[in-house]
DNA sequence: CTGTTAGCGCGTTCAG
DNA sequence: CTGAACGCGCTAACAG
């Protein structure tokens, strides 16, 4: 049952009259093939309906023509963040003019780790960018034949091992200024998971600001990237009774504008408020909300462009890629 | 360069003093192996790093391990569409306990037919699942070696092809019957588009039973299957005067909810509509959505047991099965 | 239970 | 410019 439906290149080569390694050359272009004999080969192949396969190349030549992207996080939570989304549509937006196919790996956290480990071999894909780790998960990472880029600081390095980032801190500094220039001074944090990187320095940039200006920086809560996750830490923090509250996401900022609303609390007049993404939530919620970017777009951008260029002009180590965020102001702080 | 950081089953056996043979079964358990050598052979995969070539083991075993997920739209329309969402998480979570990795190809109406195709290949992935195939794009993938389930019935019939669907043409039937019931006169529908065979069926479906009722079934607009291609058909109905309008997705019923009441048409008093999906969507718009179910869940289950059936245990052929559609009824009719 | 021997399908040296 | 031979890393038939 196995071989029927394979068409292999001796199959063509035969057809077109030539030897096997004729026909490879006319049809990946590697080496001198006549024109003539080349077009031959090109209309067997055609006519056959040969599909090189992919296993075989990859194992011959060393080189898979995909690279994959690593989201390791359940799937509801990809496919409901902006940011993430943004991701996705970036990352194979800039190797679409490529020949690289982009693999999207849905790693979910109670998966083995040989699951994803064995695709992220050489000769299944030449490389990976790798975005929303947590600082478990991922270490066997490390030690991949692959290069791997990272968006936000990957929480070991190793020679593989490059990143695009957003510079956290300066983005909680931002979020921090601004409500003390706005006059607040009861402060909280509704931070993402405490296992990454940038969360740790987003909350690093907003302490340091809130202490160095002589406030209590407040609690900061941990939960999930989600709706419910900000809208459980908002809950949790109602009795605290913070007049500026910033929100590492702003799906989160959502989830908490509705509870503290709920909860009696005025957001944009008894209370400010600041998310993260500067996305699409951001100008539908009431009030809009003031948000620190965190730009998806670039940042896949420049991790594409930081992986592709390891990959076709060999050019490594390469050196961190950070990015400036800013503040986008509207009614809610 | 290519060597390094490549640890092969050979370096494997020669510390764990076997053969290569031998350790390949201690480490697949594939054929007998003494627990005292296992034990040897997993401790030196262990320390020494070891990670399977993937080409090779699919290239010798004829297996990859692997089952694609294959979505030929853009990715924008992937990340937005509750229906397409709902098919991802399904997709994943049914094969989640096996031993295949999902593999996510978004294939893009510009992307050469090839770059799809070489990755479809047995080898790389074992079958694929595809879903929201529009007529032509995937002509070529007849005759792809792997056993491919499609979620929606396909244009055309292959052995390797199998489906799964909902019965659609009862679907617009559904929503006809509804409005009948309801009273309505003036009938429209906002469309997918044309070269989708549920779009064609639900159509059929809803045409059908209003012609047979003895009534006009008036327009129907072909758009795409998002909140804009919903709003723009909308914008071309106002001056038709309907009382009940079809419409083919929530996504776009709240784009065309949206454009009819900003044209001063009260949706739920002047006009009814339906939607289909039953999705987040219709759950909250003002008035909430009478939606015709179109259940993602189910059927990227169903998708997924029958490629297993194949896969695992060599069932086929296997007919289809056709999902009954249901209409939950809200405000908006 | 283990080692030996063949390939899987292809790219890529080498001679000619 | 073309063909013959070799090897990528692994699994799967055989022998022992």
């Amino acid at each position: 049952m196995a071989r029927q439906g394979q068409v292999t290149l001796d199959d063509v080569a035969a057809s077109a009259g030539v030897s096997r390694a004729t026909a490879s050359r006319a049809l990946t272009g590697s080496g001198p093939a006549s024109a003539a004999v080349q077009a031959r080969v090109r209309a067997a192949a055609e006519h056959l309906g040969f599909t090189p396969n992919q296993a075989a190349r990859a194992l011959a030549s060393n080189k898979a023509h995909a690279v994959a992207l690593v989201i390791p996080e359940p799937n509801t939570i990809i496919l409901g963040d902006p940011f993430l989304q943004g991701m996705i549509i970036g990352v194979s937006e800039a190797f679409h003019p490529t020949d690289y196919q982009v693999i999207l790996l849905m790693v979910r956290p109670d998966d083995p780790p040989g699951k994803v480990l064995r695709l992220l071999h050489r000769s299944f894909v030449d490389g990976a960018i790798v975005v929303s780790h947590h600082r478990t998960g991922v270490e066997r990472l490390s030690g991949v034949g692959v290069p791997l880029v990272f968006v936000g600081r990957p929480w070991w390095m190793h020679a593989e091992v490059m990143y695009v980032d957003v510079a956290n801190r300066a983005g909680g500094a931002l979020a921090a200024r601004r409500f003390l220039d706005r006059g607040a001074s009861r402060f909280a944090c509704i931070a993402g998971p405490e296992d990454m990187t940038p969360v740790r320095d987003r909350t690093a940039g907003w302490r340091e600001t809130l202490v160095g200006a002589g406030y209590d920086p407040g609690p900061v809560e941990h939960a999930p990237f989600t709706h419910a996750g900000g809208a459980e830490s908002a809950a949790r923090l109602v009795g605290y009774g913070a007049d500026a509250v910033f929100v590492q996401s702003d799906l989160m900022a959502v989830g908490a504008l509705r509870a503290f609303t709920e909860a009696g609390v005025r957001v944009g007049t008894d209370m400010l408020m600041i998310g993260v993404d500067d996305s699409e939530f951001a100008r539908s919620t009431s009030p809009r909300l003031t948000s620190v970017t965190n730009p998806a777009a670039d940042l896949s951008l420049r991790a594409a462009r930081m992986l592709l260029g390891v990959l076709d002009f060999g050019r490594c180590p390469v050196t961190p890629e950070i990015i400036q965020p800013e503040l986008v102001v509207r009614e809610s702080a």
